[in-house]
DNA sequence: CAAATCAGTGGGAAAATGTGGGAGATAGTC
DNA sequence: GACTATCTCCCACATTTTCCCACTGATTTG
């Protein structure tokens, strides 16, 4: 189980830090790709290999099955850490995520997401300000 | 049950006194988050996870189910406490509390909610205002 | 009323983590 | 075949975090 937030730096050879506490939890398989909302996701191999057997259901003649699809799989690649912790973060998935240097590692159960900071913290704000039209509408799910 | 409140004050580490009484209920696995009117959350190992449960059926695919996972799990930290009972509270959760020195915890029955001490009182007086309103609305929840 | 114990707060030291830089190896090109 | 550029691995330093100890104030008991 992924939670919390964490502030890492990208350094001029496009490494980070993966934070300490998730390491344990990202084993080997595990996959990082564009996320949605403008982060990143690094799945675990399991989580991974779920939502590739629900994507495999999708219907091939269904356009936004394509795309999304598309959108996970043309990004995806190996999480792969060096010997302190670090991981190479490809140059299509910098771009895509508006990833600059300060960044931002954050859990979500099931899931590890990465924003770069700025992006993270206009995000962050307007979920704020939603804050309660959005636990009156889960209320509704007996949350 | 939690019931009650106590003041206790965060130090420049960080750290606050988990009041003590609350202490054996709060067992390794409790997680405090951010909660709802301005204040965080304590929930117990089996409220969390009872809540964890809920949130990993939400579909990927809806944004007001991200955005309300986000909102909890990025939030959310484990209350492990020292040897003399004391808890970290990250900045994050500082921030959005608006927490500066002084703390309140106050015992909610199921969980545990820590407030800054002024916004505490503001709160309370506001509440202390509509109590009648309150009692009149209450009565449409069969109470 | 006094003494002792317990809870809360503050500070200091040691360990661990994160970041930056450098060296070596490999692959591609001229 | 050699040189250059890129990528990967490794080491060291600095900062942050965590653990431990001591003091103060309050409460309870003898």
């Amino acid at each position: 189980m992924f939670i919390g937030t964490y502030y890492h730096t990208l350094d001029e050879k496009s490494r980070v830090s993966v934070p300490k506490i998730f390491r344990s939890e990202l084993t080997p398989g595990s996959i990082i790709t564009k996320g949605l909302d403008g982060c990143l996701f690094i799945f675990t191999a399991e989580s991974w290999s779920k939502l590739v057997g629900k994507l495999e259901t999708l219907p091939l003649t269904s356009k936004p099955a394509r795309d999304f699809l598309r959108l996970l799989t043309y990004y995806a690649t190996p999480l792969d850490t060096d010997k302190l912790g670090r991981t190479h973060l490809p140059d299509n998935l910098i771009q895509t995520s508006g990833i600059k240097k300060d960044v931002v590692f954050a859990g979500a159960l099931t899931r590890v997401e990465i924003w770069d900071k700025h992006t993270y913290h206009t995000y962050l704000d307007a979920l704020t300000s939603q804050e309660s039209e959005l636990s009156a509408s889960l209320g509704e799910l007996g949350i």
